[in-house]
DNA sequence: GTAATTGCAAATGGTTTGCAGCATC
DNA sequence: GATGCTGCAAACCATTTGCAATTAC
């Protein structure tokens, strides 16, 4: 079954994983709420610290090892994903859980999420050449935005 | 100008990078060359303690630290590409050290490295459709290789 | 001979864990 | 009220670093 990758507004995402908690009987707390939204709040695929940052703007007490355990939780749940990067660690992605292409300015930093029409072919040919059954993958490219072109 | 894909012997690639350091002014240690040898003899991408292990075989008083010291002289040079796993670290693959095509096999953990026809194509839309002038990336496939799939 | 490299041990940084006390349901 | 969650501090693990001794050139 494809996820359905049309675009989700944070509101309706939040909701949505909140209900799965709910479901699954994990408890609602402050710490736990902020988190999500802080995860939510961003398409720009944020790292735990600065998730860290924007909860304990809210919730001064909160602590490090309690934004792991929720990031941990909702990866488990498959709710989040984790993007690991040799030189910058792990950024996260609540609001489209499951693989999908990336292209990563190298001067700014900016993160966009297209949708590209040639991967399935991509998909399939690699499946042909190899004979694996692929279940997954990552793609991303790295590059310079429009933006950061312009002052080159 | 486009990186020489076409299959290299372990030996062609270790003289070549020998040949690199030399023109460097690099030193060619007994340890050094112990590590490019472990690194050039493997086309399964092998970790920094696999290294370690098939150096240490040899030469039993070398130090992981120069294990670690020696990868990254060699990553500054670009001969060896890093990749990073979130769940299994860091893998190496010197024989290769430009990025190119994964698939891994989640059950077995064998990789190949096949060629992409589609790649280039996928690459011309995802810059066509964001702006970003392409300079580099990532991709992995993952997935049952063949072998594991009769096993199912 | 000299400057680079090694090997050791200590430091680092991101992440995880154990556990006592607290808060959600 | 019971169980799950939090926050703290310590533990972890891969990697890096400082430095004195060694070695390639």
């Amino acid at each position: 079954m494809m996820p359905n990758t049309s675009a989700v507004s944070s509101q309706t995402r939040l909701q949505q994983v909140l209900a799965k908690l709910k479901k699954r009987k994990f408890r609602i707390t402050p710490q736990r709420l902020a988190v999500l939204e802080a995860l939510v709040a961003s398409d720009q695929h944020p790292s735990v610290e600065q998730v860290y940052a924007q909860v304990k703007a809210r919730f001064p007490t909160t602590s490090l090892a309690t934004v792991y355990k929720t990031v941990a939780l909702l990866k488990e749940m498959n709710e989040v994903l984790e993007l690991g990067f040799s030189d910058v660690g792990n950024r996260y992605d609540a609001l489209k859980p499951y693989p999908h292409p990336h292209v990563i300015c190298t001067r700014c930093g900016k993160i966009l999420d297209p949708e590209l029409t040639g991967l399935e072919a991509l998909t399939e040919e690699m499946s042909r050449k190899t004979g694996f059954a692929i279940v997954s993958h990552r793609l991303d490219f790295y590059g310079l935005c429009p933006n950061c072109l312009k002052g080159t």
